[in-house]
This record gives C-alpha cells, sequence and structure tokens, in this order.
DNA sequence: AACTATTTATAAGA
DNA sequence: TTCTTATAAATAGTT
C-alpha cells in the first residue's frame, strides 16, 4: 500500500523493519479501536516488536478480554472441522472447571474488596500502613511459599498421570496392573 | 474505506454489523499476520464478535505471546525514569511470583499434552480409556485449574500489597505508566 | 516526521 | 453468503 507492493516476507534491513513495525502497529490498534467501536466487539492484542518490546491493545481491556477468552475455551472443544469432539468426558470436566472457575471469582472478589479497603483506610486516616502492610507482605509470602509447596506435590501428582497415560497408550491389553494412585 | 465513508461509532444495525464485524475481522488478522511476518513479530488477538463469539489469532499462537506478555509484565516494575520501584521486599515477591507461575506454565503444558494425548489414544484404540482415566483426568484438570486460580489469587493479593508499600513509600511523585501501552 | 503515489481495505450493492 | 466495485484508508518509498 504504498509506492510500490512488497514481497510478504520478513523485511531484512533491520532499520526499516522497525519502522514498518512501528507503521503497521499503529494501523492494527486503530483496526482494532475500530471494529471496537463499530460493532461494539471486544477486543485484546499483544504485539512484541522486533526488538522484543511489548505493546498491547484492548477494549474494554487486555485483561478482562483475555480473562473471558481463556474462561471460555475450555467449552470450545471443536475440531477443524468443527465437530464436536468426545462429548460426556469434556462435558463433565466443563462442568467440574466451571464450578472451580465460580469458586475462585467469588474469592477474588473477596481479595479485592479488602484490599481497597486497606488503601482507603490509608488514604482517610493516613494510618502507619507501613507497619499493617508488612503483615499483609508476610501473609502473602506464607501463601506464596505454601502455593510452591502445593506445585511440587502437584508434580507427582502429573507423573502418576503420565505414567497412568502410558499405560493407557499402549496397546497392550494384558497388562492389566492396577493403576492406583493420585492423590 | 468504501463506498461511502462511515460515522465512527456503533452501527445500530444488528444485521449490518455483524456484517461490518465480518469483514473487518479478516481485515484485521490479515494485517496482523503482515505485521508478524514482515517483522517477525509475535502477535496474539482475541475479539468477541457483537453476538459474543470467540475469535482468535496468534503468530506463533495466542498462548505462548500471552504467557509472554503476562510473564513479562510481572518483571517489569520500573517507573517512567527506568527506576525500579520499592526494592527487596516486592522484588523477592515478584521473584517467587514469577517462580510459581513459571511452576505453573509446565504443569499447564503437561496437563494439555497428556490431556491432548487422552483424546487421540480414545480415537486410536477405541479402548474403554474413558472410564479408566476419566477419574484422572479429572483429577489432574481440577488440581491445574485450582493451582491456576490460586496463583491468580495470589496476584491480587500482591498487587494490593504493591499498592500498600508504594503508598507506603510515597516518593511524592504520581506517575503510571508501565508498559508501552495504548488503547 | 511529513509527504504522496499506490496498493489495500471495505461499504454498498448485486 | 459471496462477489463486485467505487471509494476511503493505509502505507512504502521518499524528502
Amino acid at each position: 500500500m504504498g509506492r510500490r507492493k512488497i514481497e510478504m516476507k520478513k523485511v531484512m534491513d533491520s532499520s526499516s523493519r522497525q519502522v514498518t513495525f512501528s507503521k503497521r502497529r499503529t494501523g492494527l490498534f486503530k483496526k482494532a479501536h475500530e471494529i471496537a467501536t463499530l460493532c461494539g466487539a471486544e477486543v485484546a492484542i499483544v504485539v512484541f516488536s522486533p526488538g522484543g518490546k511489548p505493546f498491547s491493545f484492548g477494549n474494554p481491556n487486555v485483561d478482562s478480554v483475555a480473562d473471558r477468552f481463556l474462561n471460555q475455551e475450555e467449552e470450545d472443544n471443536t475440531d477443524d472441522r468443527g465437530v464436536r469432539r468426545s462429548g460426556k468426558v469434556v462435558e463433565r470436566l466443563n462442568q467440574q472447571l466451571a464450578d472451580v472457575v465460580k469458586n475462585l471469582e467469588a474469592e477474588k472478589k473477596r481479595g479485592e474488596v479488602i484490599a481497597k479497603a486497606l488503601v482507603k483506610a490509608e488514604t482517610k486516616w493516613g494510618l502507619t500502613i507501613q507497619e499493617r502492610s508488612h503483615g499483609e507482605l508476610v501473609k502473602v509470602k506464607q501463601s506464596l511459599e505454601e502455593l510452591h509447596e502445593s506445585v511440587k506435590a502437584r508434580e507427582s501428582d502429573m507423573e502418576a498421570s503420565s505414567s497412568l497415560l502410558l499405560l493407557a497408550n499402549k496397546p497392550a491389553k494384558e497388562t492389566k496392573k492396577t493403576v492406583a494412585k493420585s492423590g
């Protein structure tokens, strides 16, 4: 779209590649803004420049769109031809997933409320937040450590599951070993 | 860009709004593909149509770009002048968060591999994998989701704590800005 | 950063 | 929906 048509391959000159990136990023984000405005669509874009710098566009914002996408990607279990794969299993998993997500959303909100309250309190009373926040930080740290432990625990679970899978995958029909463990 | 210039406001006719969306989504993704190709840029786009249907584009793929973006944002705690905000505490917390997130990512991938393999196995062998593995899969997925959400919850905590810390350290100047961002 | 000659994207229309 | 086509926009090369 300019003085000449260009080949659709990587621009080799690093300098003009950067220029092209800047121009086109602007154009891309403009288009995104337009489709959002014209169609009431939610959009999120993340781009890394050739230099590795991140740029983002979001309407209403990147995070909310990303969350929405991730949370419902689980529902999308169609294959290339748009045919729904394995019914019940996926369906059940989705159900459980939905439950968990629901619970967590609630927790998340609770956390936000508390955080905001804290900040407000500080603003209003000018209290010695430092001490108070220190307590908070300690809690966070503890939680993180617990989480870390949790992750480690899960790792063994995963390995157990992997083994299971390997068994399941083998054409073997005789090896009816009692597949134990998971919790 | 067409027979007439149109106002940049929401198209009121639901039908033509859908048409506009389709056309522009195509164009948007094309542009994204081009900037990726020409500049070697990584791009991820998620769009929800006015009807609420999700569409995505990713190069190399949505998830990897999203991960890169999210992980990187956690690392970026510099202000406008490139000065690192609040020192050791936040730094440590960030470090820990990064570790956890890292673990999570690994878990997630492994989980996906297993899930896919399971589906394949089922298709290929027509075995009653379903029953055997169902319990396992459920547990794995559940664990992963719990873990994921836990991490998210922690992130909220982190932000809250960080806010408090920042307030406590209040250097007087009020600047936002984090990463290049528009929209 | 601007400036255009061209190429693209796309609003209407079929 | 898919294709056409008249125009508006984006942008490659230039200054």
